[in-house]
DNA sequence: GCCAACGTTGGC
DNA sequence: GCCAACGTTGGC
């Protein structure tokens, strides 16, 4: 089992539809680091759910539901997409200052690469966020 | 709204 | 194949 977290802008796709629709495809992927990483989530594996903007902060848990196929927003084959279900809301979101101020956090990508949108964590950065979450 | 960081494109 | 120019992303 592998996590993740993955970045979205509330202005096109927020945690809010994602509640309510419960499942979608996590397609517009346009950087090969990112794509590299969706292509590697197997279902089952655990995604952390990040919404950039203002206030930026981590809001929930998803799941994967399927492994990568062809984006379907695109022709361009060189692109995929996954499926992801919702899991859980954080009872308290977890702010990107939250993040920076853990020097446990201090590596994760979010952090040292701001532009990555598909990221992943390792066990402990996924249970440190959760914990903060609740 | 600005700008730094980064990725991509295209001329050489 | 290098690198300058350009576009985009995202934090502030």
């Amino acid at each position: 089992m592998a996590y993740w977290l993955v970045k979205t802008d509330p202005d096109s796709y927020s945690w809010d539809n994602l509640v309510k629709d419960k499942k979608v495809v996590w397609d517009g992927v346009r950087n090969y680091q990112a794509r590299n990483n969706l292509m590697k989530m197997l279902i089952g594996d655990e995604v952390l759910v990040y919404e950039s903007q203002s206030p930026k902060i981590v809001t929930g848990i998803t799941t994967v539901t399927k492994e990568y196929f062809p984006d379907p927003t695109t022709e361009d084959n060189a692109w995929v997409a996954v499926e992801l279900k919702f899991k859980k809301s954080f009872k308290k979101h977890v702010s990107l200052e939250d993040i920076k101020s853990l020097p446990e956090l201090g590596n994760i990508a979010l952090i040292r690469q701001s532009r990555l949108s598909v990221m992943p964590l390792t066990a402990d950065e996924f249970e440190i966020i959760c914990s903060m979450g609740k």
